[in-house]
DNA sequence: AATAAAATGATAGTAATACTTTCATAAATA
DNA sequence: TATTTATGAAAGTATTACTATCATTTTATT
């Protein structure tokens, strides 16, 4: 038997909840696929639709817009990306251990989780590095926020906030150091791969990199 | 004689020359106004003409798109930026001390620049903080990077990096340390104001603040 | 097994967006 | 003055982003 990783979504995010069904899987499955392969802008519920195999209304029965539907994957995202954090920082009591074990999974490549039929992790990082910001940059956000929809990245911050404040606890700016490690582990990703003066990695295109910068970047602050 | 402020614009941006004429002008002016108003998504060439009192023919005339239009306002900016940074910063020898010049200029509230007629700064600035971004978020950003549409904001992060290797001539992410500085300067400004758990100033709501946070983070791995 | 309830498919329709085309007229330039 | 160039006015197209209706299939309840 295989066990099934479940993460609890907002449910404010959905119209009908896209796990309870074959239908609403693939709409989430084949959301991720297209997005992946043609960005968000050119992704329409008609394409999904067809990718599927079902009609435009139907989709429109799970989300209200495709921006509920980038919102709904990029929060399945850092939900998930938070319970790894938790599984792989367990047991470690060094808080800099910890803070580098995070920084690691936040900015390099991450490999399909086979416990999550049908969510593709790898491609979803991709897709939460070039699109993940557009999820809260609109004039909306207020009202998004409201309604509790970024809460799994604020938690994510807020959990690496605590750990800085573990490395050093008279450090000031917590918050604002982890969202800046988190955004930066994206940014610096893809201007790595699209464009490379923005880095210092651009001939290698190594994200490996990109952990040693953030790791020197924070580690010198928290000393 | 008032003496207006020229910055040469790359002509691929563009169909015809939005500065040759009153509609160029007001194209400009009236795009800057609209989108720091209701958001880049919102804003279509309908609505422009409309505010503007033309067609939307004569817009297109203008630019091939509102992509195109949004990739001309915010190169404008970091050309614009670059001139304030190169004035501000002309005869001060120390390198920190520029770096702190810089820092501040890209993280604190920008004045509108009575030397620029048709473009309002201070709008500009916002926008810059909440739309610039989408200016890259593409899927096409590879052949825009070719057209070289995102030379200003390049030249802007090499003047950064050059400034960074002055202060520590050994330090090894010149350029990466200076996207993250531009790009944090605006995100912590938009977290401040739309997402404050992400930041340790959601109360004060003081842009100086960020200054202070950046400076911590750029001095200490200067150092 | 019968019935009710819920989900899906099929089809059609609307308003807005993102353009393109054409042609007449006005303004600038040679 | 002739000619090029820019703008205005109007219409048209394809796509997007939805909503509505109704028949059919699937699932849940008794």
């Amino acid at each position: 038997m295989k066990l099934e990783f479940h993460i609890q979504m907002n449910a404010g995010l959905y119209l009908r909840n896209p796990e309870h069904s074959e239908l609403g899987r693939n709409i989430i499955e084949k959301s991720i696929k297209l997005i992946f392969e043609n960005g968000f802008e050119s992704f329409t519920f008609k394409k999904l639709a067809e990718e599927i195999g079902t009609t435009e209304a139907s989709v429109y029965r799970y989300f209200e817009n495709k921006h509920r539907l980038l919102l709904y994957i990029v929060a399945w995202y850092w939900s998930w990306l938070g319970h790894q954090i938790n599984y792989e920082t367990k047991n470690i009591n060094d808080p800099k251990i910890k803070l580098k074990k995070i920084i690691k999974l936040l900015a390099t490549k991450v490999e399909d989780d086979e416990s999550t039929s049908y969510v593709n992790e790898s491609q979803l990082h991709e897709i939460v590095i070039s699109e993940g910001t557009k999820s809260y940059l609109t004039n909306h956000v207020g009202e998004d926020n409201k309604l509790k929809f970024f809460k799994p990245y604020k938690d994510l911050c807020g959990l690496i906030g605590s750990v800085i404040l573990e490395c050093k606890s008279n450090y000031k700016y917590p918050n604002s150091l982890a969202s800046t490690i988190v955004e930066m582990a994206h940014f610096q990703n893809f201007f790595m791969q699209n464009l490379p003066a923005l880095t210092d990695f651009g001939n290698e295109k190594d994200d490996t990199k990109i952990v040693l910068f953030l790791e020197d970047l924070v580690f010198t602050s928290l000393k």
